[in-house]
Order: structure tokens, then C-alpha cells, then sequence
DNA sequence: CGTAGCCTTGACCGCCCTCAAATTATGTGG
DNA sequence: CCACATAATTTGAGGGCGGTCAAGGCTACG
């Protein structure tokens, strides 16, 4: 449970005390669930929020073939379904890319609070501007650029963001999903994407291996990949933010380190 | 202006007649813009909404090179901006493709009237979520078709668009922008595009000439792009509403009639 | 210790890109 | 209404990025 304080606190800095309380107050615990599971089993009840605390999750959707495209990763920390509790259409599935942890946020304790809590809303309609930001960069990566800056900029994304809840370490942090997931994000295959790991450590730029991305030439890196963090709406740059993020709180509890 | 009533008609005939009002009520007259022109100047004073009246326009992304990305277009009676107006952020531009005609819907007057007409808002909710689905549409699109399906999905997806706001007459509509526009938004080059309208045209699936889209076999188009028309959440197939909407309003206008 | 999934590597291929030029619309001023 | 300039479409030849298929090695987990 310290675990859920601690992401509401790295997440929503920007909120008061208070609201951070009625945001607390609104959440069940926390359910677990293995690697490939479906997230938000669309015959759902009530509207509700969920917000990754542990883990990996992708928003996906598939061909008539079986093929995969992921459409967005959901970090710790990360609330998805906003707009679902307004319009009710769930067309797309949100699932678990490794063991996953994840809170409901129940709507109808959220909304009472609302009028009350205008900080609290105003955070909300952030989060959702900034996922709809980083899927437009996620249109970009596939569309217009080359093998290697898709992936140097999907590295880039995955590492500021987890660094923005604390989960990085110095110039690393732990990155558990698969080629496979990374293949599917990108438009790639996942032949390709080791092939263009295997360039990027060899240009000394970054490494994937075993579960582990090291950010070997951030600047470098970078410019491949065109990346500029100010989509992601982060109070620091990741690598400032690292510094002072591991300074207020020690990294006790990672992604996916005791599933059920 | 009676082009602005039929597509508050058509686009929102789910409203009752009070709620029209109130959205004709909240509306600026049109504004008139050429080609190529950036319809939401950022640097915007009051947060509006924008609906597009006449012409097409299109959200866009560039890469540094000058690569550009069309995100998604806006067709008559499109909205777009709806979640700028809570989240403050305009992180993308949105460029007219032909000449266009857009009006403004000023947000405090809706905010005034959200009380008295709740069917208004949920209908602006689902608009959203139309438009984010049809994002998904275009991500899949792009990450993981070939160049004819993803040439045949668009094709689909404008059809039927346009079928909603009463723009097409029998197989046909007007579709008045480049082959580098649609190259644009498919992530190819135009090149390409224009070889994969030639293997269309071939095969007696669709043509695209002289700025008209003219669908040869519909079954067979839909077939090879599997285009599965729920996501755009139209009240009737393509095909069938066509016709309904011919017999109550004569094609009296059509996009970018007559410019300024 | 066995098995299944993931990662790694190689050879080959094809879709789409690039560059270039010809041809055809589009629009503008005389 | 025509001459001209500009943009868009069309067509060709050639090349490269990433896909496909296949096999072998590694790791995790029971």
C-alpha cells in the first residue's frame, strides 16, 4: 500500500494533500494479474478509472490475421479509461504486457468530489492531454521515421516516463516486456527490432538486455530520435528528474518484482 | 446558412430540435480560408471549438526534415478541438487541404447551456470518442496493412464520412484533395499512392479521378480493407444512408463550392 | 533435467522509396 | 479566350529497408 502512495505522490505532484487523499480514498485495492491478460473486460459494469501500479500494460488492437499493433504502453502510475467513463465505448483492449498490478478509480467517488476538488480534474484532463500527445508521436514514430528512430524514440518515451515516477536508476531502469512488444508498438517485426537493438548498441547509444535499458549517449540519442520530452508534460527533464526523484524516496519496490 | 443548418441536421440528428438551437446559438458565421492555410492559431484567445462547414481539413504533424504526418482529417460537420478546451494543450496544427469554411462555437455559451442540454454534451462526448477511435483505425492502418489496403480503408472511411453529412450521390462523392495529402495520412509516399489508385482502379474496386471518389465495388473494397464501419458509429451503412439522406435534402452545396 | 518461449543469426526476397522526366490539370494575367 | 506558369498526376528504372523463412542458442521455470 505504500507503494500506491508513493506513485500518487510521484504522479501527482501537482496536487495538494487533500485531493491526493480523495484520490486515494477512490481506489480499490490493487489486483494482480499475470503476462497477457485482458485488463478491462468490456462487458464491465461500472465506469471506472484504472491506473497501473506495477508492471506493463498495452493498449492494443489486432487484425483479422492476428497481427498485433500496440497502441499505447501504460506505466506505473498511468490512468487509462478517462475517457471511457464519459463516452462509453470501450473499441479498444488493454492488456497486461507483464505481471500487472492495477487499482479501479470508482467514477461515482470521483465525480462527487469533483466540485470539491477542481485541482483533481484539471489533473485528470492533463494526463488525458498527454496521452493523446504521446499517441500522436506514436503516429509519427510509425509512419515517418526509419527502424532506428522509432525504436530510439520509443526507449527515449519509456525511460522519461518511468523516470517521472521514480523508477529509473541513473542512466537505467528495468524495461520487462519482450521484443515482441517492442515489434508490435513500433510496426515492426520482431526480427527487426533485435537487429536494430544489435545497431544501437553497437553505436554505443543505448543497450536492451535482459530486461534492463541502459542509456548509453542520452544526447546522441536523442537526436536520433528527434525525441523532445515536452510532450510528456514532465516537471524535469528525465534526467534531472532521476536525480531528485531518487533523492525523495528510495526505490524500495520496482515493476513486476512479486507478482501473485 | 442554410448549409450550417443541414449539417447541424445531419451530423446531429440525434439532437432534439431545442438542443440545435442551442448549438446554431453558439456558432459564429462561417469563416472562409484557402488552401493550405493553419485553421487553429495557437496563440488562440478564448478556448472555442471548431467545426468545419465546408471543404476538408486535416490535423497534422511535422518531422524535422519537413516529413509531414496528417493525423486525421475533418470532414463538414466535423468538431474538432473539443479536449483542447479542457486540457488547454495544442500540441498539433490543423491545415486546410482544400479551401475550407469553419465556424466557431464559442465554449462559454455551450458551458452556459451544458445544464439545460445534456443530450448536447453527449453528443459532443461521442463525437470524441469517434474521433478517437477512428485514430485507432489509422494507427492499425498504418502500422500493419499493406499500401492497398490501407489506400482501400481510407477510401472507405471517407465514403462513408461523407455519406454521413449527405456528400455523396449514389457511388460517388467529391473528394477534393491531392494525392500527397492522402499519402500523408496512409504514410507513404505519393508516388505510391498514385500507383495503388491505378491497381484499384484495375481491379474494379474504386476510382479516384478528377478529385471524385467513385466506388466500383463496395463488398469487394471493404473485403481487402477491412473496414468494419461500428467505429465511426453512423446511424446507417454507407450505402443505405445515402440514399435516405438524398431524399430529404437535394445536394444543394458541396465542399469548397465557392471559395472567398 | 526437460521443455517452451524468447532471443539471435543468416540468406533471400519484395514492397515501397528514390530520383527523374514526361504529361496533364489548374490558375492567372493579358 | 489564349499564353504562360505552376502545380499535380503519371510513368519508368533501380535500389534499399525491412520482411519472411528457417535454424540454432539461450533462459526461465517446473
Amino acid at each position: 500500500m505504500t507503494t500506491v502512495t508513493q506513485l500518487v505522490f510521484h504522479r501527482f505532484s501537482r496536487l495538494g494533500e487533500a485531493e491526493r487523499q480523495v484520490l486515494s480514498g477512490a481506489m480499490t485495492a490493487p489486483q494482480k494479474f499475470g503476462r497477457h491478460c485482458e485488463l478491462v473486460n468490456s462487458g464491465g459494469s461500472l465506469p471506472a478509472l484504472h491506473m497501473v501500479l506495477s508492471g506493463i500494460a498495452g493498449r492494443y488492437d489486432c487484425l483479422q490475421n492476428g497481427q498485433r499493433q500496440i497502441l499505447g504502453y501504460f506505466f506505473p502510475g498511468d490512468v487509462f479509461d478517462v475517457r471511457a467513463c464519459f463516452s462509453q465505448s470501450t473499441d479498444s483492449r488493454v492488456q497486461s504486457l507483464t505481471t500487472v498490478q492495477m487499482a479501479t478509480l470508482r467514477w461515482h467517488d470521483l465525480l462527487a468530489s469533483a466540485k470539491r476538488s477542481p485541482g483533481l480534474v484539471r489533473e485528470f484532463w492533463r494526463l488525458v492531454a498527454v496521452e493523446d500527445a504521446t499517441t500522436r508521436q506514436w503516429q509519427l514514430n510509425a509512419g515517418r521515421r526509419s527502424a532506428i528512430q522509432r525504436l530510439s524514440h520509443l526507449l527515449c518515451e519509456c525511460f522519461a516516463r518511468l523516470s517521472a515516477v521514480g523508477l529509473t536508476e541513473g542512466d537505467g531502469c528495468l524495461l520487462p516486456f519482450s521484443q515482441t512488444d517492442i515489434a508490435d508498438a513500433l510496426s515492426l517485426t520482431p526480427v527487426h527490432v533485435n537487429r536494430t537493438l544489435m545497431e544501437l548498441r553497437a553505436a554505443e547509444l543505448a543497450t536492451l538486455k535482459a530486461r534492463r535499458l541502459t542509456i548509453l549517449d542520452a544526447p546522441a540519442l536523442y537526436a536520433v530520435a528527434e525525441f523532445e520530452p515536452a510532450y510528456l508534460q514532465l516537471k524535469a527533464a528525465p534526467f534531472e528528474a532521476r536525480s531528485e526523484v531518487t533523492a525523495t524516496s528510495p526505490s524500495t519496490w520496482r515493476p513486476s518484482a512479486t507478482p501473485a
